[in-house]
DNA sequence: TACTTGTGTTTTGTATGCGAATATTTGAGA
DNA sequence: TCTCAAATATTCGCATACAAAACACAAGTA
């Protein structure tokens, strides 16, 4: 898959959630996968917050299709988990535990740096070259404090390395984990802490193009724990599990 | 909790598993979880091998559902990559190509040592016992020669293992990857080799009980490398890529 | 005979309508 | 004014109808 953020081309007509732009082209219905890719993005960028409802007929105005489409929509953002369905109310952006949080991470801990481990070993140059490129606009975004692009290249970035090591099975379970990290990041991080600090990343690619793939593990790890470590697990404000707080 | 681990994480409520369904059952219609689940099944036990073409109408008409839901449990197979779908043309059961077959076992490699390792850590005396009631009904399956039991339950005793490990994205992914298997079993398995010689997976138990992590994630790893080389990655014979061929 | 072309049938993709479950508002009584 | 229940309005779940695409097969042509 093409990490292609599509130009923001959308129409609708009404709604609050952006800008709208009443541009006369009724021209082409999104694709489902188009409509996937788009509300997956805007959930990463956090533009999507957790907990926020996903009506049906509003995401079908919203991107000018019908409730078919929008409806398998939701069932794939379902199934990446990115989105919790309860019966008969509706589809909402999950809202991770502060279990399932620590989850996530166990379980990148175990993935990456196995993972970072072979694209050491395999990488050629055009690969390293991909990756510095990408952390020169990880820098870019950072100087412009650009907020939504600096957590969806921090990710991309992630996303990248499991590309490279070449097993799709991995690749697609890490974009998977990607997601849900970025969703655990907008309920438990602490105000204003970079989640990936830009210089690991550099040093992870150091590790690759010197084909230590020793090191590259060890600093996975250890760029995993800084960015749990940033985190304030506290219980979310708006899912208090009444009976266990009186137990 | 759950009394029975079965294939694909049944939400709510589930139907009794072992009940064949000849066509047309009046019974009360089947919800979406249950039919994916035993479409799940039908495939993990080779009752629909791969290149089975699944058609909307005649599911429908086999589950007493209409297309609506099938297309809903099709949709669910093919997020889980055991069935593929062609637009326009149909949901067929997946032939993973040799490559993909080799990296469902490279990520079970990667995944399954590990987990095991945290198993053996965790694991309590109901796990292990969980564990060894497991392997008795392995044993009897064999003894029955029971070819489909024994793949379902093979696949069943890593799904424990993967649950008791306590993550649940692991443990999810730990469950495509099982089913993956199976299909590359089907495809690929040389004619009457057993695909998991039960005593590796006693072997296992005893590490686990013995909370010797390392010496179990050694065995899992010797125990996939075993499995895996049973396996005769020819090509698959109705898969013949031309272009590849003449280029 | 081999290959293309045309037509009818089957199957998938999509929209829409209706019943059911759930939120929300209203209004009465304390 | 507050609480709680009934009425109303939304929204989801599901089936079905229709449109479009692919398939199968027959007929025509070299």
């Amino acid at each position: 898959m093409s990490a292609r953020p599509i130009a923001p081309a959308a129409r609708s007509k009404q709604q609050v959630a952006g800008r709208r732009e009443p541009s006369a082209e009724p021209a082409r219905p999104l694709s489902v996968d188009a409509i996937h890719q788009r509300v997956w993005l805007a959930i990463v960028e956090h533009r999507l917050p957790p907990g926020t409802k996903l009506g049906e007929e509003r995401l079908a105005k919203a991107f000018g299709v019908s409730r078919t489409q929008v409806r398998q929509v939701i069932e794939r953002l379902a199934h990446d988990s990115i989105v919790t369905v309860h019966a008969n109310r509706g589809a909402f952006v999950s809202s991770p535990t502060v279990e399932e949080a620590r989850e996530v991470f166990v379980a990148r801990r175990l993935i990456e740096p196995d993972l970072i481990r072979k694209v050491a070993a395999v990488a050629t140059a055009a690969d390293v070259k991909r990756l510095r490129a990408h952390v020169v606009l990880e820098s870019a975004a950072r100087e412009a404090n650009d907020k939504r692009a600096i957590i969806r290249l921090s990710g991309e970035f992630h996303q990248i390395v499991a590309d490279v090591a070449g097993n799709r099975f991995l690749a697609r379970t890490m974009r998977e984990l990607e997601a849900l990290t970025c969703l655990v990041i907008s309920l438990y991080d602490a105000p204003n802490v970079p989640s990936c600090p830009y210089h690991e990343h550099s040093d992870l690619i150091d590790a690759i193009e010197a084909g230590d793939g020793k090191r590259a593990a060890a600093l996975m790890v250890e760029h995993l724990n800084h960015v749990e470590g940033t985190l304030e697990f506290r219980q979310a404000s708006d899912e208090i599990d009444f009976d266990a707080v009186f137990a």
